[in-house]
DNA sequence: TCTGGGGTCCTAGGACCC
DNA sequence: TCTGGGGTCCTAGGACCC
């Protein structure tokens, strides 16, 4: 990478990483302001039942995980990514919202723009976090941080929490120290003291199934794996994950900011309201899947992006979970040939158990534009078709 | 009181080609 | 009559992240 001995040694890097606070729950709140202080929880699927007011958690029946959460209803034990249902439990009278996703995208471009105005090599992480490489703005880390959240507020009126260190994975960390609307600067000589202490699960990368087995060797803290022996993390992880282990727990990592990246695959997928079975089911079924492919369809083709092979996902009762992937001939866009090779991959599943999930994915994207600069016979390209005809 | 929806990356075996 | 070795594509599953 940077080790060229014929090149000078690139200075030291300054990275950001930005996190907006509980972000969905905060938007919520400018419109919803008479819920300031109370325990807020987002998700679910529909909007309230014509009650007055707003829902509580505890009236809450169906399949739905919370979204996000307000730190009032984190007291309860409410995290994202629970099931409502276990939610209410914990906090029957939080207030439940539905989401809204147009509004979370309308603040997420505008805090974006609002640091891109500051610092625009930016890196996008998803709707309510980025990375932003500051080496080469001249300001102090400090006043820099302090600049940045004073944009993001006076232009979405919301907090966020922001970590400035060498990289990537010690900033994701530094932001995560002090939520909500803290600031966090750290060095490599910080990571003994400031990262060695937290839990491996701190670390982006390190899951639940990985955390698990570092417990069981005898690893809880990042200073256990720091001084763990590389050699039992190869043998128990693989060379690679294990040698990632090793650099990770020093605060090493090289990544660069990367600014655009081409998308590998675009999916849509949509769990039942309840489990259904393959054969009784089978017209609810098929409307499911026509309608996925309808809406996949229309994703590709507002982003310009041609799928040369269509994947199928499943998920049955017991929550296994299984694909089949099918490469095309030709790329493709259009609902109907969608729906064709969808169809052709169920055929190699077997049903024996009720389903909860179908999903259905377009992979091995390419540029629908260049594509068609560069396609053989441009009449071979499909266009988007409608579907008129096409159940049965 | 079970577990959404949208992604990325890695592994691993087999096919197939040179 | 006893066993190459790379490279690439396809497919399936799984860990992980937001």
């Amino acid at each position: 990478m940077s080790s060229d001995p014929a090149l000078p040694p690139s200075p030291p890097r300054r990275i950001a990483h930005l996190d907006m606070d509980a972000f969905f729950a905060s938007v919520e709140l400018l419109e919803h302001p008479e819920l300031r202080g109370l325990p807020v929880v987002i998700g679910g699927r529909r909007a309230a039942p014509g009650a007055e007011g707003h829902q509580r958690l505890k009236t809450y029946a169906g399949r739905g995980v919370v979204t996000t959460a307000t730190y009032e209803a984190r007291v309860f034990g409410v995290r994202s990514g629970m099931g409502l249902m276990k939610a209410a439990a914990l906090a029957p009278e939080a207030i439940l919202l539905p989401t809204h996703h147009e509004a979370y995208g309308r603040v997420s471009r505008a805090f974006k723009a609002a640091v891109a105005e500051i610092a625009p090599a930016i890196e996008d992480r998803g709707i309510d976090e980025i990375y932003i490489d500051l080496t080469d703005l001249p300001e102090a880390s400090h006043d820099l941080g302090l600049r940045l959240k004073a944009a993001v507020k006076q232009a979405t009126g919301l907090t966020c929490s922001i970590g400035i260190t060498p990289n990537k994975l010690l900033s994701k960390m530094a932001s995560e120290l002090q939520k909500p609307d803290g600031l966090t600067i750290l060095g490599l000589e910080d990571v003994p003291t400031r990262i060695w202490p937290l839990p491996c699960s701190a670390i982006n990368g390190i899951g639940p199934k990985a955390t698990v087995k570092l417990e069981a060797l005898g690893i809880r803290r990042i200073g256990d794996l720091a001084k763990a022996d590389p050699e039992l993390l190869n043998a128990q992880f693989g060379p690679r994950y294990g040698a990632w282990l090793s650099e990770v727990a020093q605060g090493h990592d090289e990544r660069p900011i990367t600014i655009f990246r081409e998308p590998k695959s675009i999916s849509r997928e949509t769990t039942f309201e309840r489990d259904l079975h393959a054969r009784q089911d089978r017209e609810i079924l098929s409307r499911i899947l026509i309608d996925l492919c309808e809406r996949l369809a229309q994703d590709l083709v507002r982003k310009g992006y041609l799928a040369r092979s269509v994947g199928i996902k499943l998920r049955f009762e017991d929550f296994s979970t299984v694909t089949r992937d099918h490469a095309l001939a030709l790329p493709v866009a259009d609902g109907a040939a969608l729906l064709e090779a969808a169809r052709s991959s169920l055929k190699r599943v077997t049903f024996d158990r009720k389903l909860r999930l179908l999903g259905i994915r377009a992979g091995s994207l390419i540029r629908a534009d260049e594509y068609r600069a560069h396609a053989p016979d441009p009449a071979q390209v499909s266009e988007p078709g409608l579907f008129e005809g096409l159940e049965g």
